[in-house]
DNA sequence: CATGAATGAGGGTTCATTCAT
DNA sequence: AATGAATGAACCCTCATTCAT
């Protein structure tokens, strides 16, 4: 930025702060490039093209495609980990608490699509990436003591019956929460529909609401027997 | 044009059959190939090295890797609809026939844990090759008309609620149903539960169709206000 | 043609005709494939699809690509041999007979294009077809033997000088017209002077009669040194 | 931008000269390559295989077979422009100018073989290539100017007639020094005579020198009537 | 710390051609 | 005599990567 050095800050200092922020800035680029291509159809070239290093300074930092790819995944995972971190619904109710949760989890999804592209390519490689990770894999999902934690108040408070799962719950609302932004593109061709569209978020947001909390405060959730009838 | 097309049908139905044969096996082979790396991951050479064929014939039958990855995508869109069309719910009651269309879309999935990955996959390129393919925009979605005739019977009997829409009952199971296959390897990582296992099949399934249910069946679906309690 | 075969024609003399037919086309279809591409850049399937047989009949008449461009070669120079043939010029004058000949080798050129482009093509790959046609070869050159006859009349007369060669002769009116059809491309965007344009025709025509004539009667051709002067 | 960039100035100077030799030697090779098999027979691996470096090379400078031809294509012509620039006749009598000129383009085409194929192959093409090369139809063509030069002064002089066009005088010449070479191989097996050979060499040139002075310096160009003598 | 030059390995594709009837 | 199906061999090109300074 300045074109002098500040004085107290010795050279290295600033040579590390220039490294970290190209560094940073091979990982932004990154991240929309494997995001938009997938692992395979993602160029390393194309990466390079679109900053202001050479290519070179991509192996130099990073070692390899494979390690890039890595270094993106790590990096949209920990900030997911921090958005849930930041989650505060415990002074909530039990049903306004994972009603809140579900909220934020659909917002939360709207605004990382990056994020939603780069889990559905980790998927189609057997999460082999994400395995090797041990940094994210020890990272811990807090998310789910959060969820254990309504779901205890919520039965002792005998607004949800006893049968959920704490994991499951996390799984149902991620489930439509994912499913929207991840499969947008297929959706919209087939039903005509825009998922994402801005139109259909407030609705879509309540009803995974709705879903989740009429689900845990069924008096008796398998209710029918999908035989009768017949 | 021929003086003596008799001896000779037989030879070239012959024939005919046996290419038939080898395209079939060769978009089998194709299938497995590219939901196992994605488009541009997927190996022409790999396909036809799994093959009696060579990797001329791919060439031969298809004109090209996109022609071959958008042939694979119409065979299992085409199967999935067939398997659609084979859905009878509608002599059954209305919670009963929401119940069974969102357990047999929970079955089909996980049997066609291929149709799954190429759907992750085209999502990730933006659908533009389903786009492309006006024979599956054309092949319509009875789905919709199928959950619309279920809506209208449970609202005329009074057993559904009045907001509920097709497109968006769809998006639901759908999303609960994806999920589990399509992100199991991810899940499976970071919560340690094999989402796709026998052993937790069953209860999601009834779980997939409790949740259907009860949105449908409630009084009254927002019944619950985030703010209270704060 | 005719959709009942005549009577008398007996059924092999009727294929015969068919064959004939059928190779005949192809040669032409061919001719213009090889001069639009050259030999390589031609396409034996490009052939193929330009005709009404398929490429399989190409190889059961011809063998293979490099004995259906033999065979054309053979075709455009047989052509050429037999408009030299009909060339009847002996009853002129010796001096209108060579102008004569220049003008008619002009317009000749002009309208066999195809032919021009071949023997540029031939000549890139060093004759090494025409070489291989014996056929070619013993055609013979009567108009070599024509121009000398000119020439000895016109000695005899008088009106020729003694040094013309008539192969020299030769060379010289093709020369000037081969090269306005051969050249015309890069001529043309160089100079930007349309050389096979009907505008100029006349006027080079009789400019390369002029020539040839002037160069024959010049009482003593060498009369300029070049080193008068500086 | 660097600190020291004393030291390392003479190394980068050494690369960059390596590479633009290593650039040179492919155009070399790749100038005989196309010359010899044409565009579409031309081999990327042949040219690899005949340097020092690999085929790989040939993408990273000049990105393709069609890019690779067209930079031939600029070298053959700008070497020819710069043999042009060089001519210098002025100081001559317009007699001798013409005749030297026509002499020196009869040299210069006998000394630049692979320029007279790259011509004929370009033109079989339509010229499509040079047409693209801005470069090269910018390069102007100075001999017309030259020509026209000469021309006038000769007219002034009264020593040429008034009706010579400097694009038909330049025609002229090239036809008769470009076919000579050009179409040596096919008049060679049809006619018995190498053309390129030195035996003719002289006496060829002469010709031209006398053809192209004798069409100019005519009282009467056409001065024949090719109806006289019927 | 930084970089322009270079590259081995393989990827998709196309060609002329032949097999089997 | 005629042909639809099949193919081996190469061809142009691109990718992630490393060398040399």
């Amino acid at each position: 930025m300045s074109s002098q050095p500040a004085p107290r800050a010795p050279q290295g200092e600033r040579r590390r702060r220039d490294a970290e922020r190209t560094k940073a800035e091979i990982l932004d680029v990154a991240q929309a490039e494997f995001a938009r291509h997938g692992y395979a159809g993602a160029r390393i070239d194309e990466i390079a093209a679109l900053m202001r290093t050479t290519k070179r300074m991509i192996y130099y930092y990073f070692g390899g495609k494979e390690q890039l790819y890595l270094a993106v995944l790590e990096k949209v995972y920990t900030e997911v980990r921090a958005a849930e971190a930041a989650i505060d619904v415990e002074h909530l109710a039990p049903v306004a608490a994972i009603r809140t949760l579900a909220e934020l989890t659909f917002d939360h999804h709207d605004a990382h699509r990056d994020f939603i592209k780069i889990v559905s390519i980790e998927n189609i490689h057997h999460a082999e990436h994400l395995r090797k990770s041990q940094a994210l894999v020890d990272l811990g999902v807090p998310v789910i003591d959060l969820i254990e934690r309504i779901l205890a108040a919520g039965r002792e408070r005998g607004e949800f019956g006893t049968g959920a799962d704490a994991v499951d719950v996390h799984m149902m609302i991620s489930s439509l929460c994912f499913f929207r932004i991840a499969n947008q593109h297929t959706f919209g061709v087939l039903f005509d529909r825009d998922l994402a569209a801005p139109e259909h978020r407030d609705r879509l947001r309540t009803m995974v609401g709705d879903m989740v909390v009429g689900y845990l405060t069924a008096a008796d959730p398998a209710r029918t027997d999908p035989t009768v009838g017949r």
